[in-house]
DNA sequence: ATTATCTATAGATCTATAGATAATGC
DNA sequence: ATTATCTATAGATCTATAGATAATGC
């Protein structure tokens, strides 16, 4: 039941995306390999020949999804007028009931963030590696958009912004209140846009 | 090998204590039944007569960890001279370097946010109800540090202050790299001050 | 011949339960 | 007699590996 190279690498690639989606909606010790390996349409023992280990797959799964994150960003600045409207538009798809919703598909950061703080180094480097990235994004956008803002206040801001987000985002998923929720994430959109005008 | 109900009592409250370090140091899914009875100092079967299930524990877990949590939040504040230092002391406290390194004994919301998210209602009703308990306190703190500031507002810089410290907490533990940390953690601490002046 | 995937399994761990044991509390 | 805890185990699941299989790519 052998395939072609090509197939075989389209195999790999849709274990690394299907591992991102279940491991940000069970968390990592929430879905096994061979659950894993049935979701992507194949069997368990295959795992092992294309991942040294399960921890391996959640280096590339964190690199993925925060790559995705990344390119919706950039996707939306391309789409805004300005760096303000950019601003805008990825604080409210961040912080909507939509991304509370669907973490298989929102910010690793914010559902696998406690899951990679316990793991080795090479988890949490990739991991920083994204969030490095988010966080310049973000620095670029609010220098650009604010009045004479510098490069340090412009990182500073990017950090406050990032966490604030990711706070939020936590908060409201784990509560079992929709209206605190919905407070939770208006407010702290509120906040942001107040933050820089 | 019974024992008296003084000590039973005494036995259970250990599980729920221990369990409240260990998922926050380890996760939900990250510890099992048998290890958190050893780690108690009781054994595997004992547990079942005690609490309906696992979950059912970390309903417990959660309200004594974020009981803790509110406890020290209000020690704070009576140590403190006026609302304004001890918003400062409370801050510092969850900022900081020693609260990223000791989650087992930190803020159940900042290490156990995504697991509570995938599971029942009771474990959020719970959280929940820790949630808003700090929001709380915080929004009185705040409306009486202030000049003038109205309920609501006190609750929206409360949710502010909560969900900024949280993100910085989960961020800065995921991170790998200690100057990386410490910006964040600092970088939003600065902001929680200038905020609310 | 190489190799991507398969079946099958080892060995550890998981939650939960059943039934025995022995000290407390009536 | 009650009950807190114990030992032992069921049955499911976990990560990882070994060896077979069969289609690709030389």
């Amino acid at each position: 039941m052998k395939v072609s190279r090509e197939q075989a690498a389209q195999n790999r690639q849709r274990i690394v995306e299907m591992a991102g989606q279940l491991f940000r909606e069970r968390g990592y010790n929430g879905i096994g390999v061979a659950d894993l390996m049935k979701s992507a349409g194949l069997t368990h023992g295959g795992f092992y020949g294309n991942f040294k280990s399960k921890e391996d797959l959640l280096v590339e799964a964190c690199q993925h999804a925060l790559l995705g994150s990344k390119a919706r960003f950039q996707r939306r600045i391309e789409d805004a007028a300005t760096p303000a409207d950019a601003l805008d538009a990825i604080t409210a798809a961040y912080l909507s009931a939509e991304h509370c919703a669907n973490p298989g598909d929102g910010c690793a950061m914010a559902m696998l963030g406690p899951d990679v703080a316990r793991l080795s180094g090479s988890v949490r480097h990739a991991f920083t590696t994204g969030a490095r990235d988010q966080i310049d994004v973000l620095a670029g956008l609010l220098q650009n958009s604010g009045q004479g803002m510098d490069a340090a206040a412009g990182r500073r801001q990017a950090i406050e912004h990032t966490t604030a987000m990711i706070g939020a985002v936590v908060l409201a998923r784990a509560v079992d209140d929709a209206a605190l929720s919905d407070e939770i994430l208006q407010v702290v959109a509120e906040a942001l846009k107040a933050a820089r005008s």
